[in-house]
DNA sequence: GACGGTTTTGTTATGTTATAACACAAAACG
DNA sequence: CGTTTTGTGTTATAACATAACAAAACCGTC
């Protein structure tokens, strides 16, 4: 992410929690940078480790911390296969996305398919279940790195 | 899973092995058993724990590579959003399926849903994404616990 | 049935991810 | 202000997963 969309996102976030009534702290506010930053998603240890700049000696339980509320205000989306933590390519509204991870380069796109929400809500109240969150990941190789392959 | 389920899973994971020349082991006889045994997802660990009553002083590789070869065998899946295991409902033919997993009472309930499948498949291929792996994880409250919230 | 390559297992150690618990500080609110 | 709530610092530990290498078991061939 270029500095001016993370200046957005970041002024959105502010917007955002205001709205709510909850407090993006500094040090929440620190962690959705770094990770709204990074080009790849990133692992709870290598935000503690980033952190380590602007930060005197922090611990798990700060990072930790930081990320469950960014994940409660739907700033952050937590990648449950790989560990990791990417920023949320539009918070502006509550929503369940779906994530393409490339296992090749890495690189994640976030989507949010009509159908495939549909085809889920279709399959949950035909079961009876109430979902509170979905996870749906799929893991592959992406359009660039398939074209890569044939170079 | 009854005895008599069990006995029948068992029969067609030793079927399915011969068929396809590979080896179920009696380290991964015994851990596909605990783990369709089991009335809920069990961690690698809460495995290792019930194979201390057959194996002497087993060690965390001992279940993490059976579970591995489980996996490739798609006698088993991963549910990763609980770092559990459960044995796969119909192993016979390859699939990737969908869970509801209540949050509740801790069941589980493996789909496959054709509708979910090819909106998936729709999605990916609109994206030039090749998947080769899909997590498809509903978290929340199961029919039957639902139920139990208005008595 | 001895041999040699391959696969599986045993074992030790360590890496990685995540949380518990409690003391302290800052902010919100009357 | 004083009180309550919320956030942070700190230490320790729990939970999940793999690396690395030695030993054993298996499998085809001679
Ligand atoms: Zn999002
Ligand atoms: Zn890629
Ligand atoms: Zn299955
Ligand atoms: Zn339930």
């Amino acid at each position: 992410m270029d500095s001016e969309r993370l200046a957005q996102v970041m002024q959105r976030a502010e917007a955002l929690c205001r709205e709510r009534g909850v407090r993006l702290t500094p040090q929440r506010r620190t962690v959705l940078e770094l990770v709204c930053e990074a080009e790849r998603p990133m692992s709870a240890y290598d935000i503690l480790d980033l952190m380590r700049a602007s930060v005197s000696n922090p611990a798990p339980p700060t990072v930790y911390r930081a990320l469950d509320f960014l994940l409660e205000q739907g700033l952050v989306h937590k990648l449950e296969s790989i560990h990791a933590f990417v920023g949320c390519s539009h918070p502006d509204h509550p929503h369940s996305s779906q994530f393409l991870i490339c296992a090749d380069c890495g690189d994640v796109n976030e989507l949010e398919d009509p159908a495939i929400a549909r085809s889920l809500r279709l399959a949950e109240s035909a079961s009876g279940f109430a979902p509170k969150r979905r996870v749906v990941e799929l893991i592959g190789t992406c359009a660039r790195c398939t074209g890569k392959d044939h170079e």
